[in-house]
DNA sequence: TTGATAAATGACTCGGGGGTCATTAGATTG
DNA sequence: CAATCTAATGACCCCCGAGTCATTTATCAA
C-alpha cells in the first residue's frame, strides 16, 4: 500500500458538470438566496474554493444551472410538438397529457418556481427562461393555431390568446401542485385535468359548434 | 420658536399599520431574503430597532404582510362572486374581465409571486395563501359549476377541473406579465384574453353545443 | 525521472444585515 | 407640575456566508 488513495484528483472537464448537477439540487431545495455554496461544494465532492475556478460568482453558477436545465428539457418539448403534422384537435390532447405526465418528476416545475422567485433580482434570468422556453412553446402553438384557422378548423380570434386558453390551465395546475401539494381538497389530478380540458377547449375553439350565444359580435 | 419640533412622537397604535405598509413595498420590491429591515424602517419613518417592538422577527413581519394584503383584497373578490345569482354564462365573463382589470395595479400578482418564491422556505405561508385565497375562489367557482351542471347548463365532468379551465389562462396571463412584462411579442392583452377565453371556455362547457367529435365517450 | 503547470485545498478576510439593549425623551396620570 | 411609564432611539454585537489566496499536490510533457 504505497500510494493507493490520492487526496483528490484533477477533473478539469468533469468538474463543471458535477458542480452544476449539485447546484441544481441545492438551489431547487433552498432557493437562490438561501443556498450555500459550501453545500454545493460538499455535494459535488469538492471544496468551496474549487467552485471559483469554474464560476466567478454565485450568480454565474445560478445562471449556468438555469441554462443547463432549460437545455436539457428543451429538445424533448420542441421535438414532440414540432414534428407533429395534423389537425390541432389531435395534437392538443397529446400535448397536454404528455405535459401532465412529464412534469411529475418535479424538476421543471421546481426550476420554474425558482425563476419566478428570483427573476426580480435577476431580470436576465427571466429573459433566458422566456426566450428559451415560454416564447418557443407559445410561438409554436400560436403558429399551429393560425394554420388551423387558415384551414377553417378554428374560429377567428387572437392565436396567442387561444394558446393561453389551451396551456393556461395546465400551467396553473402544475403550479398548484408545486405550491400546495396534493393535500388540498382542490388539488387537481393533472391527467384528468389534461384530458377534460383538452376536450373542453377544443369544443370552444372549433368552428363546427354553434352555441348561439346572445352577442353575435364576431372577432376580437 | 421654543419647542416646535419634537424629535419623534409616540404612535403606539398607528405604527404597526405604517410598518406593514412600508414592508409590503419593500418585500414586493426585493423579495424576502433581499429585503432589508433598515429599509422598511426608513420607509416607515422609523428606526430599525422600533420594528422589534411590534414584530419579533423578520419572518413575523413577512407573515403579517401577507395576511394584510390577503385580507385587504379578500372581501372584494368574495363579494363580487358570492353575491352573484344567475347563469354561469353571465358570471364568467364578468369575473375574468374584472380580474384582468383589477390585477393591473400589480399588488396582488406581486404578492403571489412572493408567495411562490418563499413558500418552500415558509410552508405555512403557502397554506395561508391557499386557505384564504385559492381555496375559497376554487370552492366558490366549482360550487357554481356543480349547480350549473345540476340545472343542465354545463356538461358532465369534474367541477374542479372545469374551474381550472376557466381561471387557468388568466392566472397564467397575469404571471406572464409579472415575469416578462409587456415587452414580449407573446405578451397577451389581459382584457382581450379575458373576453376571448370567456367566450371559448363557455362554448366548451355548454351542453347546447354539438360539435360531434370523433370519440363519443361521454363523461369524466 | 524530473521539472513545470495548474487543479484543488482550506484557512482566511470581510461586509452586511438580523437582532439587542442601555439610554433618551414624548406621553400620561394624579 | 412632578413623577412615572414606555415608545423610540442609535450604537452596538455577532454570525454567517460570499469571495480570496498562498500553499499543496496530482498530472502532464520533455
Amino acid at each position: 500500500m504505497t500510494e493507493t488513495k490520492p487526496k483528490w484528483n484533477r477533473r478539469k472537464d468533469a468538474r463543471p458538470a458535477e458542480i452544476i448537477e449539485a447546484a441544481v439540487d441545492v438551489f431547487i431545495a433552498h432557493g437562490f438566496a438561501a443556498a450555500k455554496l459550501s453545500d454545493v461544494a460538499t455535494r459535488a465532492g469538492v471544496v468551496k474554493g474549487t467552485l471559483y475556478r469554474y464560476f466567478d460568482t454565485k450568480e454565474d453558477l445560478f445562471r449556468a444551472v438555469v441554462q443547463h436545465v432549460v437545455a436539457t428539457n428543451l429538445q424533448a418539448i420542441e421535438q414532440a410538438a414540432q414534428a407533429f403534422r395534423g389537425a390541432l384537435a389531435e395534437l392538443v390532447p397529446v400535448l397536454l397529457i404528455r405535459a401532465a405526465e412529464g412534469m411529475g418528476d418535479g424538476r421543471v416545475p421546481a426550476l420554474a418556481r425558482m425563476v419566478i422567485a428570483e427573476s426580480r433580482a435577476f431580470p436576465d434570468l427571466a429573459r433566458i427562461w422566456h426566450d428559451n422556453v415560454v416564447s418557443r412553446i407559445l410561438g409554436l402553438l400560436s403558429g399551429l393555431i393560425a394554420d388551423a384557422q387558415a384551414r377553417g378548423e378554428v374560429r377567428a380570434g387572437d392565436p396567442t390568446a387561444y394558446a393561453f386558453s389551451i396551456v393556461g390551465p395546465m400551467v396553473t395546475g402544475m403550479l398548484f401542485h408545486e405550491l400546495f401539494g396534493a393535500a388540498s381538497p382542490h388539488a387537481p389530478n393533472l391527467v384528468t385535468l389534461a384530458t377534460q380540458h383538452a376536450e373542453t377547449v377544443l369544443r370552444g375553439l372549433s368552428v363546427k359548434s354553434d352555441t348561439r350565444r346572445s352577442d353575435p359580435s364576431a372577432s376580437r
